[in-house]
DNA sequence: TATGAATGAGCATTCATTCAT
DNA sequence: AATGAATGAATGCTCATTCAT
């Protein structure tokens, strides 16, 4: 991995563990294995370096949340995203506890979090089809029903993350089909 | 109001709109209109202050959580309880921006965090007896169960805290809906 | 002496000994005996203990200058005047060196310079007095006319400073003598 | 003009608009439109390069002061002296810039300011020349001499660069009588 | 109770210099 | 000759906390 790599890594690493202010610099450079100085060579500061995770992960939401959709019906789409939802925060944790507990306001700047939302366009164009084709509640903002969707979601894994219940399985049917029960159609 | 609680209420208010670590003491004081050793008359750190809110605010929770509650069936109850809380939160933004935003991992302890899961006591009784008396969805575990119906509701607040949505009755009614359908035995 | 004074004082010294940026506020708290905390209780930033320390020269200047002149003839207080600036000057090395080496260009701000100008307006009156009544050069502008003849006895100051002479009041008469020789009227 | 130069050229023009220590070698660098290495190829260091500035003026100096003097009288001769010198400060405004504001004491080495001055020697020669031939004063130190007539071309052009003065032939010929009337012998 | 001057460890950041290529 | 990534000591400044009054 290379040192702009490794500095990333340590910085998510060590401000999901410690917070963010309680992650010196000094010590990213020492985890990182890199002096200083080669920190501030390949970012402008702190912050930017915060700001870079935010992107990567989003991006990696995108591209991630909508992979390998089986070609069926709407509600079985709807289930394989959330379970690639799942996949993704259980397989990584960081980046789980980055998005909820780290770039919290206001952390980012407004235009930043804007801009990011549109990695996940495809998700929402999914939302859209959901309720023009009347599978979903077509009562209710777009906004507000992917949000609802997408916090049950969270709420397991965030029980899961404070150690509260297991994840298994069982837990990830049981909480996509609350998060169905939630947002389709009756 | 008196020192220690101008003290409370000013650093919950500079801490929501800042972050913790943006917030010296020195502002708070001064916005206390108090000396910074009175601050630490009264408190003996800046950690203790933040526990003081985050204990005051759950305490606020417990008490509005199951108050007025009507005399009917259970989802009445239900649906009385989430307006209780879109009230609450509606009416303290600052409430809900800290719990949301600023009393996030690791910022209070373990044991703090489980002991203010008692004074949401009453809540759990009532999610306990919704499954006995098989008003809602015996399968699945309690902690999971609340988390995802409060889920419901703290979403939507977000977005309305970020400015995304309106948060009228309309929409109180449609996430209400939503989070019973959520749980609620099929 | 006070703590603030002592902070000026400490900074003067060093800053004409080793130059500004070779000054780390470490230093100047060390030999002062404060902590570092300290001088940031008195004063903003480095840039305002140095600003502090101009004006603090300058406002000596205009009292100095002007001091104990003898009621006769203009040119005998003019030389009144240069053996004030000397008296001035050689008392207070430190001062000297502050105003010639490190209140240099771009140190100090542009509306500070010229704020700073007010202090000796009693200089600038007298010179006009100077022009007006015959005694001076009426060919040459006012502020052209006072720099040459301070110019001189900077000069001086300047060759005594670097060791390369004397200036005992042999010299100090001299030079006097050279600067009213260059501004009066032939 | 080849890199060495452009290196030097680049490092006058930041320092005497930024001062020495608010211009980085990465700047220098940028600007001359080389690599931060190649300035180490040329030069051991930072200091190195401001003192082959000094020495560099300084030769400039001795050369441009000493053109063109008429074959006339010592009189004329010492009005081609600061009129060369006028012109030199007026048509290289970085050069006097660097001697006045850039290299102040404690910046330059004590041998260096010494050696430079043998590049002037010619001029101290003329003066020695002006004492013995009785044009000049001769109660005054050589030294002391030069340095005050110099101080009056000096402080004009100062007057010039702080545009407080216009510096048009008229103000040179004042300034440069008043540089010989504070010398002559009378 | 209340004050606010004083403290100094700790931090983000800079920058002259090196050196492998 | 020329490059620029890499280094890490050093700096200005912050801020939670203490304590004499």
């Amino acid at each position: 991995m290379d040192k702009r790599q490794r500095i990333i890594f340590t910085m998510l690493e060590l401000v999901v563990k410690q917070g963010v202010y309680a992650t010196p610099m000094s010590q990213v450079a020492k985890e990182a294995n890199v002096a200083v100085g080669t920190i501030y060579h390949y970012f402008d500061n702190k912050q930017e370096i915060l700001e870079e995770i935010y992107k990567m992960i989003n991006q990696d939401y995108g591209v991630v949340l909508m992979a390998n959709l089986p070609d069926t019906d709407f509600k079985t789409q709807f289930e394989a995203i959330c379970l690639n939802l799942f996949n993704y925060y259980i397989g990584n944790p960081l980046a789980f506890k980055f998005m909820e507990f780290v770039a919290v306001p206001p952390l980012m700047p407004k235009e930043l979090v804007e801009a990011v939302r549109e990695y996940t366009a495809g998700l929402r164009d999914f939302f859209q089809k959901g309720i023009d084709e009347d599978h979903l509640r077509n009562d209710v903002e777009l906004r507000l029903l992917m949000q609802t969707a997408s916090g049950c979601i969270t709420s397991a894994v965030k029980l899961k993350e404070m150690g509260a219940i297991e994840l298994s399985e069982k837990e990830i049917k049981q909480v996509t089909e609350m998060a169905w029960d939630c947002v389709r159609k009756h």
